[in-house]
DNA sequence: GTCTTTCGCTACGAGTCGTAGCGTAACTGG
DNA sequence: CCAGTTACGCTACGACTCGTAGCGAAAGAC
């Protein structure tokens, strides 16, 4: 026994892959998604531009949409939200982050196309939600806490109706930012991001 | 003078397009998409089901983009919303109708595919715009016009105000349903377009 | 040293793209 | 009926991308 030095840590012979590869592959491919775009961007160009080998990409990624989720998705962490001492200031937070990453070129041609090819892959589905939909889901969840801590909204008993309401929260917020910013293509700005707050806080009947 | 029959109405002399070809055609591409995915249809292939020319695809379209966005935009044409008596019906009618053309398989894999081209092509976008948005934008004017009629929600005074806060409720609802179908990959169903209007129609503070 | 894995490089068949060129078909106006 | 004009089907083409295979060399584990 004892023949492990630490389980799955390094523990294989042979070559270990480059970690500055990675990095610079990663990098390649958004400064590539903001000069070409998703449709124009190929393996080839991203393998020149991180000075790597095209084979070596191929051994990491099955394809483009796993390579581009994987560049994109680190973008996503720089996610947070201080608390802002209020529900709408919260959900205005919420409504900026999202907004400020989907204002990047790289995301902008990017999220909308992995998308689409997810909904004939489920592994890529899998691969979305986890490394991208999941860090913002996260802040929803943050958010409605706070809110029900400081006694803004109720808590829930039952968890599975709990589950189910903020999935529509966050399909709501998140769908909302997204469809603003990249099917109508107008800014996000602070101005939307009230008027927004105030329709969802208060409702479409009590909204003048 | 007078030497123009109707003004540009069959005017022009030669052998006039097939309007069969243009049928065809388009029925092909959806076809081709339900059963390849965006990704994989090839203008070639398309061809070929519709039983013409290559070169008659590119006569007539720049490119697959804009075959796929004419082709699916005939799908959003069945949009129609009959009066359901109260503003949260109308809103859950809005939104099963959005949800009963995103759930068929050729609107899932093109919709999200075109609106990321769209990003890096205007013209496209502007297709996009007036094939397929504003038809889906129409149903929610038409439903806050009646609930104004009602008294459900008051009038708005500022026209620039009022278009503003429409254009807001569309990116809402249209945002909330097509991030909930492909995003979040769940059905858009009764039960769901049920708790969205109560969320909509009331707010986050008054929702339990 | 030996084993194992990764790396860069080259080369390849397969497939797609968008266009050009040709002869033919269809419709208009004199 | 006869030009003139436009659309059509077909073929062929160079350019490009894809994903893989094969090679020798490099890097770490034992």
């Amino acid at each position: 026994m004892c023949s492990e030095p630490s389980p799955g840590r390094t523990a294989r012979p042979g070559r270990p892959r480059s970690a500055e590869a990675d990095a610079a592959i990663l990098l390649a491919t958004r400064q590539a998604l903001v000069e070409l775009g998703w449709s124009k961007l190929t393996m080839g160009d991203v393998a020149t531009r991180a000075g790597v080998a095209k084979t070596t990409l191929y051994r990491r990624w099955a394809g483009k949409n796993e390579l581009v989720v994987d560049a994109v998705a680190v973008l996503f962490d720089e996610l947070e939200l201080p608390d802002l001492g209020s529900l709408a200031a919260d959900v205005e937070g919420v409504v900026l982050q999202f907004a400020s990453i989907l204002q990047r070129p790289e995301t902008k041609t990017a999220l909308m196309a992995v998308v689409a090819e997810s909904t004939r892959d489920d592994a890529l589905r899998g691969r979305i939600r986890s490394a991208i939909v999941d860090r913002q889901k996260r802040l929803v969840l943050i958010g409605r806490e706070r809110a029900q801590v400081r006694g803004e909204i109720p808590y829930e008993a039952d968890a599975a109706l709990s589950a189910r309401h903020a999935d529509l929260i966050f399909d709501v917020v998140a769908g909302a930012v997204v469809h603003r910013a990249l099917v109508s293509a107008e800014p996000v700005d602070r101005e939307w991001a009230r008027d927004f707050t105030a329709l969802i806080c208060t409702g479409l009947q009590t909204t003048t």
